[in-house]
DNA sequence: TGGCGCTATATAGCCTGCTATCAACAAGGG
DNA sequence: CCCTTGTTGATAGCAGGCTATATAGCGCCA
């Protein structure tokens, strides 16, 4: 009874998502679309018009790491920044033309992956793998609230 | 009924494998390893001093990536290249002694996660899991295999 | 009002992955 | 024996994540 699986759970939930991610370029690269844009796509498709701050509160990607999507976004001609006339350190950003036009061709994209990925599972199957995975997520969650903050000593006068 | 769930599946996958990797680089940092090295010493640990190549068809990674983490594992010390006598293109690579030590504090790291991942799942939740994981890989890898392998045309002299 | 602390965003530097391409060596055929 | 073709590994350059830190502007209070 091997209490080794062979391979590791993580390796095999990164190919997992990795494979995903690839499919998912694979659609996506006619479009000029990268994975990384598709949050910020989806929540300006949702809500036009809102500063890097607000976005930044929706999305599950540090601060960096959204300004970084943003500068490429940019670049490849998909969003705007304007300056915030309330606030100069802030910037409104805009979907330009084009990404609006995109969206019917990203959601097809996605539903077929989607599909793709689905063949040979119920529904219930599905749904049983969202909930173990929303609740595997809420327990690396507390994991990592529950880190070591040790170093509290040494903060002497 | 929503069509769209909020949030894409893609997205909540993504953020699960990050948070995974996020708590297990918390574990071991410690211990000076990395999340990508661990594939690496799985396979080392099992079958110490074979070459790149061999490792790579171990592994689900492209080859450029193996190389690149072989060089940062090779900084760390973790293990080294010397030349193999039958080829010279190729090096064999061994787990210094160091990396062979850290084997028991790696796999209670490991074992650790998967205990804090696992809190409020049944093994029945834990197989099912993995077998839809299983699953969808697979139907990933197909989906990759049918891609457009368009511009066949064009060959001519 | 002038300065201090907080906040919005950007940047630097790292890890991990990818594709494309190159250099060096191996192996076989002519 | 040489020359072509295949194979092993390294490198360049990009995407997308992260932490840590810098910069600029806001707001408040003394």
């Amino acid at each position: 009874m091997h209490y080794e699986p062979d391979t590791l759970f993580f390796t095999q939930l990164s190919r997992f998502q990795r494979l995903y991610a690839r499919s998912l370029a694979a659609r996506l690269a006619p479009l000029g679309v990268h994975s990384g844009y598709l949050g910020v796509l989806h929540y300006l498709w949702q809500r036009d018009g809102i500063t890097q701050k607000t976005l930044h509160e929706l999305m599950p990607v540090e601060q960096a790491t959204l300004s970084n999507t943003l500068k490429r976004m940019e670049r490849d001609g998909l969003i705007a920044r304007t300056p915030d006339p309330d606030d100069k350190r802030a910037h409104v950003i805009t979907l330009t033309p084009r990404a609006n036009a995109l969206k019917p061709q990203v959601m097809q994209a996605i539903g077929d992956l989607r599909a793709a990925v689905n063949t040979g599972l119920t529904v219930n199957d599905r749904r049983y793998f969202r909930r173990i995975m929303r609740q595997m997520t809420e327990s690396l969650e507390t994991d990592q609230e529950d880190a070591p903050v040790l170093l509290l000593d040494e903060v002497g006068p």
